[in-house]
DNA sequence: CGGAAAAAAACTATTACGTCA
DNA sequence: AATGACGTAATAGTTTTTTTC
């Protein structure tokens, strides 16, 4: 049996601070936590035909026989034996978009020695709560990736086609999603921490050498004789009310000013400009 | 319409399997 | 051959969104 991984890079997870095909959103990190559902009104899979470009050879974990029965009995819990006893979700599957579980206790046999086969296992060493794990093919990862990458979350309609074309269960086509989908937020959640961790950084190291200039500044401030003969700082000057560092304004947008002529100093620039988030509302 | 209840969908944490070094 | 680490399919429970009345 030929097993074949697809590599982390190939599966889309690399992300970065500019978002080149997502503009930030202004509530939401990440596109995938958008409450907005994707539409999907042009099916690429109903529409596409049977086989997409990628489709080929497409399960090497199955015999052809599971296939063929998944188009009768396309959506299940993968372990039907311990979800039609107990969870939410298998109630509600038992429903609506997978009621085709009638079906599944016909099959379920069949599933069931197809992956022990798969395994090299016997029904007998098959126990009954165990749940056996199916390695996706590279082609099959490949088919789904390409599907995430249009929309990372699919209707019902879809969700069939696609399962369909690649000769899996609705059901894992959802979980494939659902996991996927996971991974990518997870990745983000690493680059925004990676990207928080920076700003804090910066942000300390612009107050160490804040608060070095003000001491460089109070001590000149007790030497008048110095001070009345040094030409004033060229970016920074003191702010004789409240003695902090202002910023002439001609370099300072009039939104941000301090209430003489100093900005409030958060990131860099730069930084601002790099922001995940963009502008956040309040 | 507006709101409550139910249903459906999505999310999260966790487990367990397969693979590889 | 045994084992531990890692990636990920799968499960169960929770939360959020949508639908229905």
């Amino acid at each position: 049996m030929v097993e074949m991984t697809v590599e982390k890079e190939d599966l889309g997870l690399s992300l970065s601070l500019s978002f080149p095909h997502n503009p930030p959103n202004p509530l939401h990190l990440n596109p995938l936590s958008s409450p907005l559902k994707p539409s999907w009104n042009d099916d690429p899979f109903t529409s596409s035909g049977e086989a997409g470009p990628f489709l080929r050879g497409i399960d090497v974990n199955r015999l052809p026989s599971v296939v063929d029965c998944e188009e009768e009995a396309a959506v299940s819990s993968p372990n039907s034996t311990v979800s039609s006893v107990s969870g939410k979700r298998s109630e509600r599957e038992a429903n609506g978009e997978e009621n085709e579980n009638e079906n599944e206790n016909e099959h379920e046999h069949e599933h069931d020695t197809n992956r022990a086969c798969s395994r090299g296992i016997s029904d007998e060493e098959e126990g009954e709560t165990s749940r056996k794990k199916l390695r996706l093919s590279k082609d099959q990862s490949i088919i789904l990736e390409e599907s995430f990458k249009e929309h990372n979350t699919l209707n019902p309609k879809q969700k069939l086609a696609l399962a369909k074309q690649l000769g899996l269960r609705a059901r894992q086509v959802e979980v494939w999603f659902q996991n996927r989908r996971a991974r990518t937020k997870l990745k983000q959640t690493e680059v925004d921490c990676e990207f928080l961790k920076r700003c804090c950084e910066n942000l300390t190291e612009e107050n160490r050498r804040l608060q070095k200039e003000v001491q460089e500044l109070r001590a000149l401030k007790l030497s008048p004789h110095m001070y009345m003969h040094m030409t004033p700082p060229t970016t920074l000057t003191m702010c004789p009310s409240c003695e902090r560092v202002a910023v002439p304004p001609s370099t300072v947008d009039a939104a941000t000013r301090h209430h003489h002529t100093r900005p409030f100093l958060r990131c860099p620039p730069s930084q601002i400009l790099t922001s995940p988030w963009g502008k956040r509302n309040p």
